[in-house]
DNA sequence: CTGAAAGCGCTTACAG
DNA sequence: CTGAAAGCGCTTACAG
């Protein structure tokens, strides 16, 4: 048998309107003896007040929804962590889905989320929403939200987003200045995030050096560890490169797997470059040179947006732009010093 | 102006009985008229009924909370991953929190899953949770939990385990018989898991084969790449072994990283064992022979276990012993090809 | 086939 | 300093 109010009101022989305001500390105006014979009774009954009917009243959920399309994925891993640490400060908790990179869980899970009273949603979505969904969204949500998407749906404000150009086009002018002509790069076709952009940079940084450009040299594949062991398999089994710019870590752990198995070395035969500045890059052998972005400070930065929009703090989301940095580590080498 | 459900019943003229009975298919009684009408009025306007009214009725809040000691680890993410898919297709949505290792935020995120309706609550903890805590929770939880804390908490039933020792012997067996004599282990001293049940199984294992252990072979530190490289780090500083057997795969990429400072290389002068198979071993450079554990296996079994409680399927939960699997691969050699 | 009314467990004016 | 009563937005016997 649930404890209720009454009850609670019944034990210590006060009223519930007495319960109900010494527990939620408004009007300071009970005797002590009171508040300490409804406290002593709560704390013996364990008695919680009923989430539903107290949010019934005033909705506060207190409840963040957060889609990610692969949470296994380390960069969203730490994109989560990031959200979570600063939302948990807040009295927030996260609503957790996975939409496993499909738009129809992604548009399933929104409407979920919507039924469940949250009181915003961060949508990281490699996806870009359907115009009229975006506006049926902007339409019908009662609450706030901010996408994670790297820019590719506009809007006007709540952008949150990665120099990615400039990252890139630094990582590709290092390969260059270490004398590197053939580079090969591992990219991904599909619109996921903004990869597209990255390869756009390094395309205009070998065309800005005057390289000449091998349509062989880019090969695409999913943006894992497996799609860059295929992709470099695949790279390396019709051309050879000095160096290889990677569209993300993950894709350079897979490269490393590949270089490996093609009985080269890194970076004495080939160098190789990421993307993200995951954690786990420092203690690959050797050492991954990798462009670092803060997975988790952009976590935060959207948990952040969205906590203001929730307490009203502003209408017009801000705009956050994150530098990216080039990490140097061991894997690039001179190209005067490749062996091959 | 939130729209409720008074607004639709007024809208389509009819009371709100049958538009509650339309949109729940309760009684299929209605003209097909009536029905229509409330559900074109619905559609316009975009309806939801109210998620904590709904449920201040019938309490069903399909939210099961899981605590994990860190999203960004990558075993656990695999065990979410695991809940998740599980539990998306029974219709539930997860809570998650995140413990970063901490007692008290384990113990913070239970009182708020339990102030916030969850119907049940998986638990990954390292942590022994004190009895009188335990006793606590049985005594007031009206709903069902799950530990995922390899049995460190005694309880009757919903032991959801892994043969550890039998993984960790099988795995020095193995070094063992590919001839390795000086053997050393990365572990963890905490109550980490049941990290000591694979350490026992070290020890034992060596001892039935007549070698006598050292102690400066083992060496403890934190269960992460990090723990795993500083680890390795020592214990070469120390002492010289032909193999290594790491408490976990995140301790064996560091220990990838620790060896190749110490300029050695893997397997010639030293092999290496993980444990958890993780998917990224299989393209380290040498790829990993780890004990399989399966981490989704696990995060699914709990869900399993959880929702059958909650449907109430029955009320002595079930164990479940998961077997280990030695994966053979690259980074074990027989001690006579070691080249030191 | 349909509706008026009670009630879920709270909070909050309002009256005393 | 404290309580009776209205009301939040639903569902569900019950009556017709």
């Amino acid at each position: 048998m649930k404890v209720t109010i009454k009850d609670i009101a019944r034990l210590s022989g006060v009223s519930i309107t007495t319960v109900s305001q010494v527990l939620n500390g408004k009007g300071k105006r009970f005797s002590e003896e009171t508040r300490q014979k409804v406290l002593k009774v709560v704390a013996e009954t364990d008695y919680r007040p009923d989430y539903f009917a107290k949010n019934m009243i005033n909705p506060q959920s207190k409840t963040i929804g957060v889609i990610v399309p692969d949470i296994t994925d380390l960069f969203f891993s730490k994109v989560i962590e990031g959200i979570e640490m600063y939302l948990n400060e807040k009295g927030y908790v996260i609503l957790l889905c996975d939409s496993h990179h499909s738009d129809e869980k992604e548009e399933h899970y929104m409407s979920e989320l919507m039924d469940r009273a949250v009181e915003g949603i961060i949508l990281a979505t490699p996806n870009s929403i359907a115009l009229d969904n975006l506006l049926e969204l902007k339409q019908h949500f009662s609450f706030p939200y901010v996408l994670l998407d790297r820019g590719i749906n506009k809007r006007e404000g709540g952008n949150i987003l990665v120099d990615e150009y400039a990252g890139a086009y630094e990582a590709v002018s290092y390969l260059i200045e270490s004398g590197h002509r053939r580079i090969g790069m591992l990219a991904n076709d599909s619109r996921f995030y903004k990869m597209n952009e990255r390869a756009d940079a390094y395309r205009q940084c070998l065309s800005d050096h005057q390289i000449v450009w091998e349509e062989e040299w880019v090969v695409n594949n999913a943006v894992t560890i497996e799609g860059g062991y295929l992709a470099t398999k695949e790279l390396l089994a019709k051309t050879n490169v000095s160096a290889l710019f990677c569209g993300n870590d993950q894709m350079a752990i897979g490269a490393y797997r590949g270089i490996y198995e093609a009985g080269l070395k890194i970076p004495e035969d080939i160098s190789v470059i990421g993307y993200d500045g995951l954690d786990i890059t420092q203690y690959l052998t050797p050492s991954l040179t990798t462009v670092y972005q803060p997975a988790a400070g952009i976590g935060q930065a959207a948990a952040e947006i969205l906590v203001d929009a929730i307490t009203g703090s502003y209408h017009d989301y801000p705009n956050k732009m994150f530098p990216t940095e080039l990490i140097k580590r061991e894997s690039v080498a001179l190209a005067s010093q490749i062996t091959t």
